[in-house]
DNA sequence: ATTCTAGTGG
């Protein structure tokens, strides 16, 4: 059974890979003719009888007589063992009889043939196999790469990559841009340029093919405008000339960045180099002109497409409408829709979300609405995205309810579920109210191992805070500072009031320290405010940190209370410390600080030597003690050493007295 | 023999 698919399944492979061989084309290059023959080769060399009976799939009579010559120098041992090898139901074990028999390319031919048939299980067991045994080259990693696809992991591909020992597959222009393309596809930009670099220190020398993968990976990137500049100085400086390809990746990139006067001079200046624009280069610069909602500009671009041969196909039609969507031309939206309708262009939902999406923000909350019934109603293939932009126009206008039913109504029809999504029902949810679904969300994240963002984190927040749950704000609000987010100012700081007025005096200092440590600039008046809670939660030590570190921020009235609080309760063993600190801040302190903290020692004798550290101190900056602060200590004296004493007050008495004779 | 370019949601 399996020879006669794989028999059609080979020249269907040839036909998708590489369009211009359809049999319709009658002009094929040399090159391509040897295409053709290779793959031949190993579908007689894998199929047997059954694909040379089918005549009809063989292209013309030389390349027939190529294919027999070829088939003939393939033992029949070795046909057998690729067959056996194929048809096996445990690959470990005939591989261990057999393999000794293969060549590298029957190994890869076989590889090939599961990835189209899907053979997720054997191919990295037949893979694993070539690596162990060294039965492999560039395109092994090619085809494993490409037919393993979403099925690996970014840092699994680059360790594999890296612990390629043959120099000449390392290099290999093919493998290195699968890999690249690789990388791009699972959203690592970062690390594809990083590998980008380590492979040409390695030697490999990037072709127009590479560039344009990377210049791809600038589309979905923030800046990706200048990164992609610096890829075609790159391209340049190597004597590369940019082809169609790379036009096309370049207009993408401006249409993603907001480009469009960028996208017109490439769009020219690939006209001028005599390349045709072709459907992609129009639909990126269609798309660069709903940046600004340009639909004169676009309606005759569509034009001169048209002129040139080229019939708008269903890209262009919708990203015609977008730009209709973008200028707010919604009679003219509407009618396109209906073009799209007709054409069969709208047999899924994208169209509708373009439009339903423009009406709710531009106010027409209604009319998106009835787009969406509309929708509804003719059966159009919906991922969900139509519930996610209703569900969120809802939320923003605060009607919490509409939004909690649609949100419901998304959990019973689809199953399948991404962060957006996600954080849409938790917002909808959170806003209506509801904590049993709230919660039932966060589970289901869990279970699917969604990881919440930076938006998940702000809805969670917002929502215990409102419901009181500071506690559970708060750990929120940690977690999310662990996972690398900074959470908004305003929300950390009405987090940090809420936190104090419920006697959570440490959690409300955490947070100020989460808003202190990540960002540069912040409200000043934040600092005042923790304050007043470390205080009123008695909490001096963390207090004093941050009056050290922002007495300038904070008004005198607070420092007085800070440290009168620290004079009377403050760790004893830092009050002098607090006094200097404070007067090198500019802070004239008062004889009531002096006699607070002069009260402590004599409550401890045992300090005696920071009081007499203290009375020391006082004179060289200016500070006497007064009568009753004085009588007190000689009263006391005899606790410290009355000779000591006697010395540090008279030191305090003739500064008091040269201070008042002039 | 294998690699690359276009349109949606917070």
């Amino acid at each position: 059974m399996e020879i006669s698919v794989l028999g059609t399944g080979l020249p269907r492979g040839i036909a998708f890979r590489n369009p211009p061989l359809s049999s319709s084309n009658s002009s094929a290059s040399p090159s391509a003719i040897r295409t053709v023959r290779f793959q031949c080769s190993s579908s007689i060399a894998l199929t047997g009888e059954t694909a040379r009976t089918n005549d009809g799939e063989l292209p013309s009579g030389r390349t027939t007589i190529e294919v027999q010559r070829r088939t003939a120098k393939i033992s029949t041992e070795r046909q057998a063992a690729i067959i056996e090898v194929h048809q096996s139901s445990d690959l470990d074990s005939t591989l261990a009889r057999v393999g000794e028999m293969l060549k590298v390319q029957d190994l890869n031919a076989i590889l090939r043939n599961f990835g189209q048939l899907n053979r997720l299980q054997d191919i990295p067991q037949l893979f694993i196999w070539m690596q162990e045994n060294r039965k492999l080259n560039a395109s092994s990693y090619v085809s494993f790469i490409r037919f393993m696809g979403n099925n690996l992991d970014a840092s699994k591909v680059v360790e594999m990559y890296n612990s390629i020992q043959d120099e000449a597959a390392k290099t290999n222009v093919y493998l290195c841009n699968s890999v690249l393309s690789f990388l791009i596809r699972k959203g690592k930009f970062g690390s594809s340029i990083k590998l980008f670099k380590k492979m040409k220190d390695d030697g490999l020398i990037p072709d127009v093919v590479t560039y344009s993968t990377l210049l791809a990976g600038c589309i979905k990137i923030k800046d990706g405008y200048s990164k992609a500049l610096e890829l075609i100085q790159d391209l340049q400086l190597k004597r590369l000339r940019m082809d169609d390809v790379i036009y096309g990746a370049i207009l993408a990139v401006c249409a993603s960045n907001c480009k469009w006067e960028e996208a017109e001079f490439y769009f020219n200046q690939m006209k001028d180099e005599g390349l045709s624009p072709n459907q992609y280069h129009y639909s990126s610069l269609l798309n660069a002109y709903s940046v600004c909602g340009d639909s004169k500009k676009a309606d005759e671009l569509v034009q001169d497409m048209k002129s040139a041969g080229l019939v708008p196909n269903k890209v262009i039609l919708t990203t015609l409408l977008k730009v209709y969507v973008r200028g707010g031309l919604f009679e003219k939206s509407r009618e396109l829709l209906t073009e799209l309708e007709s054409l069969g262009y709208a047999e899924d939902e994208m169209p509708y979300c373009l439009l339903m999406d423009g009406l709710a923000k531009a106010g027409q909350l209604q009319e998106a609405k009835q787009l969406f019934d509309e929708m509804r109603k003719k059966h159009v293939r919906s991922d969900g995205y139509a519930h996610s932009i209703m569900i969120s126009a809802f939320c923003r206008n605060k009607l919490f309810d509409e939004a909690k039913l649609l949100a419901n109504d998304f959990e019973a029809t689809f199953h399948k579920y991404d962060l957006v999504m996600m954080n849409n029902m938790l917002c909808a949810y959170c806003r209506a109210g509801e904590m049993e679904s709230v919660m039932q969300t966060l589970r289901k994240m869990d279970g699917l191992a969604i990881s919440p963002d930076y938006n998940t984190f702000h809805i969670l927040i917002r929502y215990f805070s409102k419901e009181k749950m500071y506690l559970l704000a708060y750990r929120t609000m940690n977690d999310m500072h662990g996972k690398g987010y900074q959470p908004l100012e305003e929300l950390c700081s009405s987090l940090m009031s809420d936190l104090g007025k419920v006697k959570a005096y440490q959690e409300a200092f955490s947070v100020y320290n989460i808003l202190r440590y990540g960002k540069r600039t912040m409200c000043k008046a934040i600092h005042e405010k923790i304050l007043h809670i470390l205080l009123a939660g008695r909490l001096l030590k963390d207090a004093y940190v941050v009056v050290k570190d922002n007495a300038e921020f904070i008004s005198r009235p607070a420092i007085k209370r800070f440290a009168a609080a620290f004079m009377k309760v403050g760790n004893i063993n830092m009050i002098n410390d607090v006094l200097k600190t404070l007067h090198g801040c500019g802070h004239k302190l008062d004889k009531d600080l002096f006699h607070t903290a002069v009260s402590r020692y004599i409550d401890q004798p045992e300090k005696k030597d920071l009081l007499l550290q203290l009375l020391q101190w006082m004179p060289s900056q200016g500070y006497v003690v007064d009568s009753s602060t004085r009588n007190l200590i000689l009263k006391n004296s005899h606790l410290f050493g009355r000779q000591l004493v006697a010395e540090v007050l008279s030191r305090q008495h003739m500064k008091l007295k040269a201070q008042n004779s002039p």
